[in-house]
DNA sequence: GATGAATGAGTGTTCATTCAT
DNA sequence: GATGAATGAACACTCATTCAT
């Protein structure tokens, strides 16, 4: 890792944790290993960290949504529940909220949001915005090979993103992100996910 | 307003914008109208303000739920759905979410959170764990008059409560709380439950 | 002297030998002996220690200004050579060029008068353009008692204010303000006035 | 021009604009177009680009006074006054005072001459010592022609020695040098002279 | 000739806090 | 209750300079 790239990471690793303000240059420095004079070789300055961190996360973004852009494209195709449902915790889960840098991302963002218009735009699209809008483009790909009607579809698309995101803020962005609240997560995420095929069915 | 409330009523709103940390104790008497060292004869240093905040939080906390404490507790009154969602609604909105210094201070832990134990446990029991035990309880008085199963009851609730949860992130915990996301939280509750009651009926 | 004061005093003297960007609020404190933050409270930034100092000189200009507005105004009144001879040494000298303050701040606008425009204005204003017509007023009182054409005088006053103009540059606003120089610039203004007033009589 | 010309070239416009300790590495270097490390391929430190502009300009003196050696060495040849008192604009306005390189330095030695011993004295040699003598002898020359006293001719070109510093002061060395300030100087140097050859007639 | 990467010392400024009045 | 004056520690950032490449 250069240091530039060993600077974004620990910047992160404190801003998500901290918050932007509290962090000090010093902070990071010292936890890299260079003096302060070295970060300004690398970065104008404090605000040109946060601005290359936003930069990246949506550079990180962008080729996520890329690669779900295809799915349920091709409706012919038998697409079981299960391989959808996998998908979607793929999508959702290793790539995206449990990714350490988007994971730690979404942390600083959610901080920020309050007095920082461009986190809070990234942050609401993230959370809010696109992973409706992929649950929908998913569950309407496999709801067409069984014959919902596109209301029924379009509520069940949105309690089932308002569980998720729900349990993404209790699990995943609460306190530290440990091994047990990940599994946490996944425990509910089947549960409700088992229990909801069944009463939907 | 008193001095010492003038104080607590400006750091809030400041802590609740930028966080504790970004927010210097010349900021917040260059607000209320006094000088650094006045403060100091109110608040024993910066963290006492915080604390003086976390304590009149869980006050504020405690009355309300006192006032929910009774109800559900005389099953066999006829308390119509009606009633019921109207007392939710009361309790959610205009004295919990909405209210000013509990929205500032749900603001406030949401980001503190991360590197404040006190807070993120008192952020988890008012979004999390509370509103659950609360719906749980308000739900449970109103199915037992209608013969639905506790499994039935609490898959309900669990739904119920998400749904709200993520609402209350999306509308009221992001960016600053105007009249537009107010209504437009209000709008979003109302068509949920309105289609719930069909739904499940 | 207050603390306030102090801290003007020693930054002029620094500022009028190294020029103020040279200057460190560091070596001020140093010298005043007292913290920097103590600095800071008496003066906003360092900017604003500058902006007092001219402040203080214009007011300082004004006064003495004040005193030679009625110089001359009594025509009728025998004024001898030699009266206002001392009379302009008074002025020029003791409380303008000669006095400390004024002195430093002359040698202090020297210098910051080719990137700071409100500086290059009082400097010319001081240097060029106010003894000007001082001595303008001063030798018409005089010289209307003797005859003299306007024209006359004004050729009389521009080289002897050129003459004095020259000298205050050679001596007094030249390397360190020494006693020796001090008595050279007497000496060979003395000089010019006795041969100039021999020549054109 | 060269790499280290252009260094030289620029950092005396930095120099003779902001005085030497304002004028950073940094920012030569980024007007000029080349990276910091480059600069000490150039020159040995910042003191060493001061000398070598320093050391340059003495060349460029010695060079300028080489030319004016010879003047009034032949006293019998008719000069008329206007030959001479072209000589004296010529080599005081154009490749003197008016000449950038020279103007630039001179503006340079004026704000550090309070804190540099070498600067002062190449300021006051070549502001006052220098144009004195140059003018004592020219005067020199063309006076012995007509029989003026020596007492008489000294007082004279301290006159107009005077006259033309105040001038230079005025008008060269205030602010930034303008056309218009140039035009202003010309026109007072011919006003001046006009007069003053008609007045001592 | 030029550059990328680094550094120690220093820049102006803000921090929370103290204490006598 | 409130303030004027002070402080040590920390802040983000810039300085001139070095050196291997």
């Amino acid at each position: 890792m250069s240091t530039k790239e060993k600077i974004m990471d620990v910047a992160l690793h404190m801003f998500s944790e901290r918050g932007y303000e509290a962090v000090s240059i010093r902070d990071i420095c010292g936890e890299v290993g260079i003096k302060e004079s070295t970060l300004y070789y690398h970065f104008k300055n404090k605000k040109d960290i946060l601005d290359s961190l936003i930069s990246k996360f949506k550079t990180h973004i962008d080729e996520l949504l890329g690669h779900i852009e295809d799915i349920g494209t091709e409706p012919d195709k038998k697409q079981t529940e299960a391989a959808e449902k996998n998908a979607i915790e793929f999508y959702m889960m290793d790539s995206y909220l449990f990714d350490p840098f988007c994971n730690l991302m979404l942390r600083f963002m959610m901080m920020e949001q309050f007095h920082n218009e461009e986190m809070r735009l990234l942050y609401e699209k993230t959370l809010f915005t696109d992973p409706y809008e992929i649950q929908m483009k998913v569950f309407t790909a496999i709801a067409m090979n069984f014959g919902i009607s596109e209301t029924d579809i379009e509520f069940i698309v949105r309690e089932t993103h308002a569980y998720m995101t729900m349990l993404t803020f209790k699990y995943l962005l609460n306190g530290e992100l440990t091994e047990e609240r990940k599994k946490a997560y996944d425990r509910d995420v089947h549960e409700y996910m088992s229990r909801k095929m069944w009463i939907t069915e």
